[in-house]
DNA sequence: ATCATGCATAAGGCCAATTAATGCATAAGA
DNA sequence: TCTTATGCATTAATTGGCCTTATGCATGAT
């Protein structure tokens, strides 16, 4: 069995600490940023603790008894390993960021923009991982997560990055190769990319087009877009996106958008993190650049 | 110029050793004597300072981050060199008792009787130091002093020890070599051991006998009692004594006092030490002993 | 399905720690 | 020698950190 030690109060070990060092009540006292007379306090609450006075008062200025000369190095020692073992815990702390993600967001999003975050903030290591499941904050290691969902999550907050919305995109060029798109039904003249995305038939059923077959053949659905988006800019047909993963193609018209028509999962991607870290430092940054980047993105 | 660490909130780093060591917040809340809740109060408080999550909640079971694993080992290092530092101090402080005493008492009560002292309390060194002037105990190592003085002195908690009376004294024999000390005057008829001594005169005084040229011859006075108290046993002369100190030579017989006549100084002796130890275990420890040897040797 | 375990949280109380004001002794300087 | 300045001690009053009690919640065990 491991004998418990009597444990010192904490509080005046570390006076003692600063007063023997500046072997001075006064300058300890401005070092510790209290009073002169609580120094002296606590000296004597000590000196009462241990059963002997540990420091001669003589006029102007005061020495150490033998026993406090024992114990002073001990006590310098011991608490500059705990400013170090804590200063470098808080270091520590600070410089790595693991994000827990769900795929697609980070292939059709974060990883195009994650380097300039890292520019921004050299010092911030990341560590991206990518989870099918929830990450659950209490038990695993992850400073942010992204996932989807309806935004109410207890103890977490969170800040709705995008709509899951869909809608078909074409490249322009294979969109003139039939003379352009003027209504939903065109595009059935040209190849689907994936038929087999349920989104398809959600949205033809929005655009009040009547469609058949389209679910028959087996095929990868979510989490591919960004290849369906390559794609679909290479002319090889027409694929249902979410706008705000190829803002930049339709930007540069790669891409482009024939229908206003959105259809939408009832879900969008969530940045959260627990509430109780919000102003954590490296949280804070990353919170602040993903919704500046956002911001940017849709004007 | 040294750089100052930021210290840690050391209570809650004093929790947080607890709770690394068990793994669990409960047991050690039982080992520090508190709550869980304070426990779970103070990792919270640890964990907002250091901006990371210290452990890891998992049902019935907690586990260290990455950061709480980093930061125990020297954290629990850290505590052990303080508690041992204050033990050590602690038990250091109570080992050695160091006396200020002025000769005479030395000489003449202490010696004699220090052995069973140390007898009683073998685990603690006793150092006896003689001095002449007041022990200061706001600039010097004592922890215990015996005076002479009215016994009234700030800060200082004082117990009279025994009053500086003196009379004459004398061997049996030589007493009856005279046919017996009937009246003061007796005593100008066998050999006085130092004449030089003040006291003499005060006595003879007292005693209403007028005598001449005893303060004509130089000699020692005060702090050789012992030796005149053993030339006058030997029957060499009359010496003028402290009874107090010779309580063991009345008591068997060895010198007798002729006279019940008592001359004082106006001063006493007095064990002193800081009030504000009077509950230090070496100084109950000696100030039970000291007036218990006094309470047997009057009886 | 119910119980047991273990941590989190809220509200409230208390004492330790601190401050401000003052005293005291001594050393330095005139 | 007198005055001034420095530094620690002491007192009383205040505050806020820390702790407790009570309760909730999630999960694993029976």
């Amino acid at each position: 069995m491991h004998k418990t030690l009597p444990l010192p109060p904490l509080t005046a070990m570390r006076v003692f600490e600063a007063v023997a060092r500046h072997a001075s009540f006064t300058k300890a006292a401005n070092e510790l940023g209290m009073t002169q007379a609580a120094v002296s306090y606590q000296i004597k609450v000590l000196e009462d603790r241990v059963g002997a006075p540990l420091f001669l008062r003589r006029p102007r200025q005061i020495a150490l008894t033998e026993v406090g000369q024992r114990l002073a190095p001990a006590v310098t020692q011991a608490f500059e390993q705990l400013s170090e073992a804590y200063v470098a815990a808080r270091g520590g702390a600070q410089g790595t960021l693991v994000i827990s993600t769900i795929a697609t967001f980070a292939s059709n999003w974060l990883a195009r923009r994650l380097g300039s975050f890292q520019i921004a903030h050299p010092s911030l290591a990341v560590r991206l991982q990518t989870e099918p499941h929830l990450v659950d904050f209490t038990r695993e290691e992850v400073d942010i997560g992204i996932r989807s969902g309806s935004g109410d999550w207890p103890g977490l907050a969170a800040h709705r990055l995008i709509d899951a919305d869909f809608t078909p995109m074409l490249s322009p060029s294979l969109a003139a190769s039939i003379g352009g798109i003027k209504e939903p039904a065109d595009l059935l003249r040209l190849p689907l990319l994936d038929t087999a995305d349920p989104w398809w038939a959600k949205w033809f059923k929005a655009a009040d087009v009547s469609v058949e077959g389209l679910a028959s053949r087996p095929g990868s659905s979510m989490g591919a877009q960004v290849y369906e988006g390559n794609a679909a800019a290479a002319g090889q047909g027409v694929a249902i996106l979410t706008p705000a993963f190829f803002a930049a193609e339709l930007a540069d018209g790669r891409l482009v958008q024939p229908f206003d028509l959105l259809c939408n999962d009832d879900h969008a991607y969530w940045l959260v993190y627990p509430e109780t870290r919000r102003n954590s430092p490296k949280i804070s940054a990353f919170r602040q650049w993903i919704l500046g980047e956002l911001a940017a993105s849709s004007s």
